[in-house]
DNA sequence: CTGAAAGCGCTTACAG
DNA sequence: CTGAAAGCGCTTACAG
């Protein structure tokens, strides 16, 4: 909590020095067509002379509105979160927006935090990437505020509210598919969170597209674990130690992938050569990594963007119908599985 | 601008809920300890019943004071910044701050518009990553706002400021010395921008490193562009056109070095064999490239929270001195120049 | 330990 | 086209 020392000129200050009202004042800050040039140029000069800072706390909190929007994210060192905020935040600065950024880490109790400190700062709307263990609990707490809010990436069950998303399901049938093509018949399912949305849809592709060739699943050979780089190598491993490995790995995430590249090094296998590999998001390294890595782009600027958008929708238009947009997946053959 | 259509619950309407006196509802939302505790019950309980929520923008502006940090940053995307804006963000949330970001991709326009929305919103001090063409009007603008404020990565001079970054001057140096040491005559110097105080630091020690060995430089070698995996593939281009190209590159960022890298591999030359490539900073990727890249650690998330932390005491204590924070940096030694 | 009144710097009706 | 007064939801002295 920062005690500000030094004063501001206030807008009053700025009327009395113009000769003029602090309401016609206020008038010419924003820039209100009804006063005339004469007083608006002697109000603008007066600005000027006195070093004039306009007070945005000020004037939102007695209009009851707010420029700012929060956004809350897992993990911005994560290219396909940052590539995300990217999206987002370009958006709503090209609509007069600032944004408040928190940073959950993936942690549902941090998360539970900043989406209060959000609210308490009367944000004008918020835009969500929920940590991959959000709740029922997580869901009580969003539809108990007011405020509008967008889901990105991750769904959340009995959550009012708009979503924007890839269509994991197709994305994961995609890749899939293009394995069973190939000859595989033991295909891996590493990392991610099952009790979340985008595990959940993800498996259900998997499933479609193993059923569409008659084939069963093998269930040692789905590892649930944190979608992280770290997660992929404890999962490679659990799952190459087995009796029967498998000849093809599907990743939750390009960051799952580069684990598990990593750790097949270790082990001397060689990805697209001894065993396939693909991942999902086609974040930028996935093409100049080595070997490239098929994946399945999940467009994350895009729908940082979507989502920004259909929050001003939310922030300026009321009642409007829930909307849930979901973008469709491209797989990228490279060099891992060719 | 977003109006807020449902009214909410005020601190008023909670003390009378509670049979007190406002002011006494206010001690009460701030812990102060000179209530009793029924007293203290008897208001958590109204605020449970009425769902109340503080309204931190008004407790600020009546208070002047604000926990909400600016942090403007040249871009996310960039594996350097985001770890850099890690170690800021945790730093602050942990003192009870709220990060509202700005990105600038490192147009001074935009800059300038981020840092005086920043002052508009009030912001208790600011961080910044200044842009690479940053000019004595930037530094102008930055000595007007009486807001604490700290540099981070890059200096500019005739700012009044703190200031936290890396020895670039002692990191290019130990890459270089690394390089002659090797036996190469022939360095070339991609990426930057020759105004900034961060290629100004790293040439000195260009220099420096030369001139211990008696050396001099081919100017023709250094290249001066924009400091992106794009930059480095067109500096690349440019000085393996010349008749006399360079037997080791030394680049401004891992990024340029990763585009430096894929250009080489279009033209079949193979870094660690044909040439030897340096990159800096060190990013997670650096490591994990192929072939793993030689590299000056710089430190990112450290920096963060140093700037934090600096930017902290900057808001709490007045009249402080002005501080400057250079990390030591560290040469890592890997397969591209081994 | 608690209360009544004033005020942070704006904007909002309402008058003229 | 411009002005005087009230108020956004808190906190801050000041009394008691």
């Amino acid at each position: 909590m920062k005690k500000m020392n030094k004063q501001r000129v206030t807008l009053q200050e700025v009327a009395q020095h113009a000769g003029v009202s602090t309401s016609t004042a206020s008038l010419v800050v924003r820039n209100n067509p009804r006063i005339s040039e004469a007083t608006r140029n002697k109000v603008l000069q007066s600005m000027e002379d006195l070093g004039y800072v306009y007070d945005r706390v000020a004037a939102n909190m007695r209009s009851k509105s707010s420029n700012i929007v929060g956004v809350i994210v897992t993990d911005i060192s994560n290219t396909f979160i940052s590539e995300f905020l990217i999206g987002v935040q370009t958006t709503l600065e090209s609509l007069g927006y600032t944004v408040l950024l928190g940073t959950t880490f993936d942690s549902v109790d941090k998360q539970e935090r900043l989406i209060s400190t959000m609210v308490e700062h009367r944000v004008g709307g918020i835009i969500l990437n929920l940590a991959s263990k959000s709740s029922a609990r997580t869901a009580k707490q969003l539809n108990q505020i007011r405020t509008p809010k967008v889901l990105a990436n991750r769904e959340l069950s009995d959550v009012q509210c708009d979503y924007v998303g890839v269509d994991y399901e197709q994305g994961t049938w995609m890749a899939i598919h293009h394995l069973l093509q190939k000859g595989h018949r033991r295909i891996a399912f590493l990392g991610g969170i099952k009790t979340s949305s985008t595990w959940i849809e993800r498996m259900k592709g998997f499933k479609r597209a193993h059923d569409d060739e008659n084939l069963t699943i093998d269930d040692s050979l789905i590892i649930d674990i944190v979608p992280t780089r770290e997660g992929g190598k404890e999962a490679l491993a659990q799952v190459m130690d087995q009796p029967e490995p498998p000849t093809a790995i599907f990743c939750f995430s390009d960051l799952v992938a580069f684990g598990v590249m990593q750790e097949l090094s270790a082990r001397s296998i060689k990805p697209g050569e001894d065993i396939d590999v693909v991942g999902f998001d086609n974040i930028p390294e996935a093409e100049l990594y080595h070997p490239p890595l098929t994946t399945v782009s999940s467009f994350p600027r895009s729908i940082g963007v979507k989502a920004a958008n259909l929050l001003y929708h939310k922030m300026n238009e009321q009642d409007e119908e829930l909307q849930r947009l979901i973008l469709k997946p491209q797989l990228h053959i490279r060099e891992t599985s060719t």
